[in-house]
DNA sequence: CAATTATTGGCAGCATCTGCCAAGAAGCGC
DNA sequence: GCGCTTCTTGGCAGATGCTGCCAATAATTG
């Protein structure tokens, strides 16, 4: 976000010194490595059964910095995860005002993960098919649709021209972020033997379609 | 639910001898005992700020029992957000098939606790508060509201005559759920300096209105 | 009271997570 | 190259979270 070119000193302080910070960027790559390995191993042998030292050992770092990397070890999932939902935000974010949502979806979103590799397209699945008798990271995939819920109030509270705290934008915004969340375990529960690019359309066309349902009877609140 | 009145044997096996168990009742008691002491403390000073063993020693029971009662020390929080989210569940299950939902709710229900006592009203309005500014709480607040979603799954499958896995229904759920869930929010925010019958009314009409906009948009998916 | 079964509490012990500090890494100017 | 500075890393100690095990006790029946 607010980035600088490192050369240059930080706004006006002084001129940078020492050992830079690692950019964010990278961090993230870090995580995001750490979490494959985490949800390898949650997968073979559950939660429970995986302990924090066992996952930095698997990622080739000391148990210390990976309880740096992460607060508990149940948010091991979290960037995994975060890459479905996140990529999802972006589309919404990006929808034109002229559009309808249906129509928009089927141009711009390819479901659960978006210009990623095949890899971890299954890595989120197992995941969310994890979250299932998982409790624990059940909790992380919740709080994390949260967040994306956050998001979508921004963006339906710009584009119905309402205050973000609005109830109803609140209300809708929520309504959202539930339906992405029953179609994402949808798409998961159907895909347990492997996923085709046919999956990922059918979960599409459902999603937006449920979305549109629900926008339907809101948009009437709101004076749409 | 397999009751059976603690004299006779259970079923045809031999009969009962030895201290019978504790009734399922006793147990909801003493632990919504616990949790009363633990949000207190846990407002007083934070979740990080209290140990289980306060809680405990706060309660009148020993570190280990009280461990036997709550496998997290987040989920004390649980008894009391139980009651608000139960009840409104269980005025959806009394929801007549001829009547429309607003007419229903505010004929039955009473929102964030029914038939309960004051000081409970504030409790559970103050957990609410907590659960902004407490992930742990937050998560437990999300999975107890999900588990609330697999309640109404039941109920609305029932009145659409559906099955409860039929993705319609699960989406209709959910979205049901996740308004009630901004509902209670925000009544929460708006009841800080005290709670009068007045706000919790308002609450009724609120999340009442903001249902029936929900589900108008998804009675045509299922033919309503 | 004896026999039986359930609950409780204490203790040991592993797992989780944090604070602190020393070692090393990566940039800077010389 | 050599210092100087700042950041990251890893090791260690220690508090807390949580579980398994066992002895003590409570509640029931005969």
């Amino acid at each position: 976000m607010t980035d600088v070119v490192p050369e240059i000193a930080t706004a006006d302080g002084p001129p940078r010194r020492g050992r830079p910070p690692v950019s964010e960027e990278q961090r993230q790559r870090q995580r995001l490595d750490i979490s494959r390995h985490a949800v390898r191993l949650f997968a073979e042998q559950g939660v429970a059964g995986t302990s924090g030292e066992q996952i930095a050992q698997a990622a080739g770092v000391s148990e210390r910095t990976f309880w740096r990397y992460f607060p508990h070890k149940e948010s091991c999932v979290e960037p995994l995860l975060t890459r479905s939902v996140d990529a999802f935000c972006a589309v919404l974010r990006a929808w034109p005002a002229d559009l309808e949502l249906i129509d928009h979806l089927r141009e711009a979103y390819t479901p659960v993960v978006d210009s990623s590799s095949d890899e971890d397209v299954d890595a989120v699945l197992d995941v969310v098919r994890l979250t299932h008798g998982e409790p624990a990271l059940r909790a992380v995939y919740l709080m994390l649709h949260e967040r994306a819920e956050a998001a979508l109030v921004d963006v339906l509270a710009r584009r119905l021209g309402q205050p973000s705290g609005a109830i109803d934008v609140r209300v809708q915004a929520a309504a959202m972020s539930a339906v992405l969340r029953v179609a994402t375990d949808d798409v998961a529960q159907a895909t347990v033997g492997g996923v085709t690019a046919d999956m990922l359309d059918g979960h599409r066309e459902q999603l937006a379609r449920a979305l549109s349902l629900v926008l339907r009877g809101l948009a009437q609140a709101v004076g749409g």
